[in-house]
DNA sequence: CTATCAGTACCGACTGTTTGGTACAATATA
DNA sequence: TATATTGTACCAAACAGTCGGTACTGATAG
């Protein structure tokens, strides 16, 4: 393949991202690729054999691009920084799409887990992966005491995850990207990070 | 139209319920829901004037059913017993589905909010109602001292609904019920209800 | 320099099927 | 008979995917 057929090739890949991301696999034509990447019917089946083909790559290529946010969003100097940063980056992600389309791996889970076994484990490995980074912020956080020795860290990883994208779900129903901070706020105050508001859950310091 | 009419529309209510329910509103046909219910396509549009209308109905009743669900599951002699059922009441139910199509109202939200305007309010209700009755629930449980006083009950209330709805999603993507069910292990512990394993998080009695 | 050529990139008409929806005749029931 | 109910044939549009072909490109040979 030369380099214009990569380049078209991209495009297609880029523009089906933000479609598939939007409207979900079923809820994409072949058309609405056509119509939004400029690329002809003919040419985009030269790149890819199939919708679901092209589905699947856009699938793996959103997971390392997830995997690339997870690093960049999990810095700071101590775990809950950390955590702090990874909630901030993701609330500032979704208010800047204002919503829009949401978490393209829930999204997907909910449309295509019971249909497309492909697709259900590129998606769990986003959360086994996403719950694996989260788990060892809070072992660190665990060991130097800044949050609980008690608590369980793979639960709790397990438990933010959950509450993301349960909150990113409840901001879509509402319209209203309040439920997701606040939900994000709830799970800071859960370990004493920052928004001290909500109430203090973390490490009994009071 | 007469009772043999009645029972034909319900027929297909219930038949379309489950279909849309396990396969959303754009993946399924109407050929699907003449298959599942029997009712030819004629007779069909006989009784309802669009696949549009008939969603919206599917989704006006299962929140009424959710409703009555929500008033069943909430029972107990103390706020935490009323929890602690509803929690189960919750696990119980997809268990025994096998996860097969998950929350109706995820899913609906997820895949038409960006969509369908009229679907997505009542799905927001949903979400406001069963939030307001868990709301009741803990400001009674932090009346009764039960719950700690600083807690924000609404708060606490929008935090418990988004971990399940992410709980049942991450269930979904692992194929896995135990992801569920630590999720409403951790709620639980966070109130203090039952599974004292998971630690903690409740009224410090300790 | 230039004719040839293989491989790549690209195009739009076409296929068979499925889509949501309609028209209307036939049948059942009051 | 009149009305409610049911079944079948049908429709245009949309669907994913195929096909035969043209246009371009860079390398090679004369």
């Amino acid at each position: 393949m030369r380099d214009k057929g990569i380049r078209t090739r991209e495009r297609v890949l880029a523009g089906a991202t933000e479609i598939f991301h939007r409207q979900g696999f079923s809820g994409t034509s072949i058309h609405d690729l056509i119509r939004e990447t400029g690329v002809k019917k003919g040419n985009l089946y030269h790149f890819f054999r199939s919708k679901e083909e092209m589905g699947l790559e856009v699938l793996t290529r959103a997971r390392d691009d997830f995997f690339t946010f997870l690093e960049n969003s999990l810095q700071g100097d101590r775990p809950s920084d950390q955590l702090a940063n990874h909630f901030e980056s993701i609330l500032r992600y979704h208010e800047g799409r204002n919503l829009l389309g949401g978490c393209i791996f829930g999204n997907t889970a909910l449309e295509m887990s019971d249909r497309n076994e492909t697709y259900r484990n590129v998606i769990h490995s986003v959360f086994v992966e996403w719950r694996r980074s989260i788990r060892e912020v809070l072992e660190t956080a665990i060991r130097s005491g800044e949050v609980r020795k008690d608590l369980d860290p793979e639960a709790m990883a397990r438990h933010i995850v959950a509450t993301v994208e349960g909150g990113i779900l409840l901001a879509r129903a509402s319209r209203n990207p309040a439920d997701l901070k606040e939900c994000l706020a709830v799970l800071a105050g859960l370990f004493g990070i920052g928004g001290e508001a909500t109430g203090r859950w973390g490490k009994q310091t009071g």
